[in-house]
DNA sequence: CAGGAATATTCCTGTCAACGAATATTTGAA
DNA sequence: TTCAAATATTCGTTGACAGGAATATTCCTG
């Protein structure tokens, strides 16, 4: 698995300009007040999240509409599958186990 | 969300090191024997991983049995809902939309 | 208990990333 | 065309982190 959408979240800022973007496009300026940090720290947050094709851009005027992408998220619940089947199988095999128990239980009385 | 499983997952040694781990328990040399690092190198990323919670170890005599935990997977799993909704939503829109679109057709028949 | 295997830790160094401050760029409006 | 708002970029500094080399620690075996 590629690291870099990891690189991207790992910066706490970033993670929540991910978060914000969830309720829809944010300007540059939105961003940095909401989060309060100045413009230039978000400017440069968002190109980081740029490059690593987590949002996209569109320039309307003078201002820029940052959209989250979700095609990264969407490769991380992918990649998430194989984690989910580990721990289904583990499930599985206490759910087996349990079952067990409850036939020595019974067979007891 | 708390970025500490992001940060650790972002570097790929560590990467390389959970993915192997998935097929089960390993130990420090195995480990780095398989993703050619020094052993001192696997010993800190394991390290990193431990204190991320990704991992727990289990000491047997000289050897340490490293070995993923599935928690902060779990967690990942629950927070990619948010995003899982945002993209069902988007979907169900463009059902909609081509739903219409086919009664258009129809009408113009 | 001496030695060797497996692992952890320390120290050093180089690199990279984040922040702050300052400045450049673009665009709409007067 | 000049000004102000919104955004991006550059530069310098600082702190974190990864790798290498060396060393410490733990535990088994002869």
């Amino acid at each position: 698995m590629d690291t870099t959408t990891f690189s991207a979240l790992a910066e706490p800022n970033r993670m929540r300009i991910v978060e914000l973007l969830l309720d829809g496009p944010l300007t540059v300026g939105d961003i940095a007040d909401k989060l309060g940090l100045r413009q230039p720290q978000a400017s440069k947050h968002l190109r980081v999240l740029l490059e690593a094709g987590l949002v996209e851009v569109q320039a309307v005027a003078n201002r820029r509409n940052y959209k989250l992408r979700l095609e990264p998220f969407q490769e991380l619940d992918a990649w998430l599958e194989t984690y989910r089947e580990v721990w289904d199988e583990r499930f599985d095999a206490l759910a087996g186990y349990l079952q067990k128990l409850r036939i020595k239980q019974n067979e007891q009385n």
